[in-house]
DNA sequence: CGCTATCCGTCAGCCCGATGTCAGCCAGGC
DNA sequence: GCCTGGCTGACATCGGGCTGACGGATAGCG
């Protein structure tokens, strides 16, 4: 589950990473339009969080840029103040949610949160995948009922594969959303985790598509 | 079963409201500290829902000229931060219980039934783990009934847990919610903290997460 | 005003769980 | 039956988390 967060104040840009960080994303942190504009183009992220006043190209650009593009994360705007105006222009550049600064940490962790929740096109933050029950916001699981315990990876892998509903995801694809990193990651470390995974929350809930990769059985939402 | 809203906020407002009302309150709305002060006074509430930022008249006075005048119901204090003075100074003043925004709307329904329940009850606002009890309103705590000798950021540590029942909460969290900011927020006093806690309260008591953080054992809500 | 008891942040070192790596085994697809 | 991708148990490593010790700050208190 990436994020990108593109923030040039020094201090809550680094903050901002740290509480998503917290919050089970691999985040990656940008300090300027052109350098938060290319990272769009190229990377993957479930949720971007845009502040709009950047050096070197305007957030509003930014943003309009990567529509234009055919990006279509979603994305939350910051505002410096609750302008009226700003939030409008926002939304019309193609932003999913505002928030105002100061903001709660809190409360931009919920709207990331739903905000990634809604392009995966469910409504509930708990997901539900055969006899397991993924709760994204109490980043707890259970197994019929049971609670799990489950290591910061493992829930993650989780995650990703219950964001990709009926769908195999690959192990690249899985490095890449748990790691950020797109190398040759071993994908032998991803294997190793899935069958620990499956140790814990049972064989059947984890199938593997030969060639193609992984998906949850069963997925609700 | 009534139930007074003061909150000021055009869109919090008229949200808890309703809530409240589908939760089976009949629910009285005050926009300010001056009409909310009148209410309670003629007025008879199951529970009141206290935002402290009001205009014309700060929470904290209504709140303390209710108590001054003999009136008892349950009050729960809403506050825009998850900061300690506050409530304290809310706890001082009489309040029941305090919630920091944002919070979850199901928590709040949740603090206002327990408040109903307390006070018909004539409970205490006692929270139970395990073998320890916190009473959050006397910020007092008791391991199997024995008074418990707790520093006032411990005693803050337990109340942050107590207030995220089964969830993991870390320590980036627990530091923004004792220190207030989020800043060098080294993890290891947190770190210490607990351990001192531990050896007061039981190691069993406080359960660590790895990499998520920590939770009270043996709550569940 | 100086003494003392607490409280609590910082440090340094240790411990153990989480995770990557390796090597060998297994099974699906032909 | 052969080949290749996938599965797993064993082992190594790494870093998060735990603690004991220390010292600065503060608040009684005589």
């Amino acid at each position: 589950m990436r994020a990108l967060v593109v923030e040039d104040d020094p201090v809550v840009g680094p903050d901002l990473a740290k509480a998503l960080g917290e919050a089970g994303f691999v985040v990656d942190l940008s300090r300027d339009g052109e350098d938060a504009s290319y990272r769009g183009e190229v990377e993957d992220y479930a949720v971007v969080i845009l502040d709009l006043g950047l050096p070197r190209l305007d957030g509003l650009s930014v943003l309009r840029r990567w529509r234009k593009d055919g990006r279509a994360f979603p994305v939350l705007i910051l505002s410096a103040r609750g302008d009226w105006t700003e939030k409008v222009e926002g939304i019309e550049a193609g932003a999913d949610d505002y928030l105002a600064k100061p903001f709660q940490m809190g409360e931009l962790l919920a709207r990331a949160r739903g905000l990634v929740r809604r392009a995966a096109g469910r409504t509930s933050p708990v997901i539900q995948a055969g006899r397991l029950a993924l709760d994204t916001r109490r980043m707890s699981a259970t197994l019929d009922g049971a609670p799990l315990k489950l290591s910061p990876l493992e829930f993650r892998l989780l995650d990703c594969l219950a964001h990709n509903p009926g769908r195999a995801v690959s192990a690249g694809e899985l490095a890449e959303q748990l790691y950020g990193v797109a190398d040759t990651a071993d994908a032998n470390a991803i294997e190793a985790l899935v069958t620990r995974l499956r140790r814990k929350v049972g064989a059947e809930v984890i199938e593997t598509r030969r060639g193609f990769g992984y998906l949850l059985t069963g997925v609700t939402a």
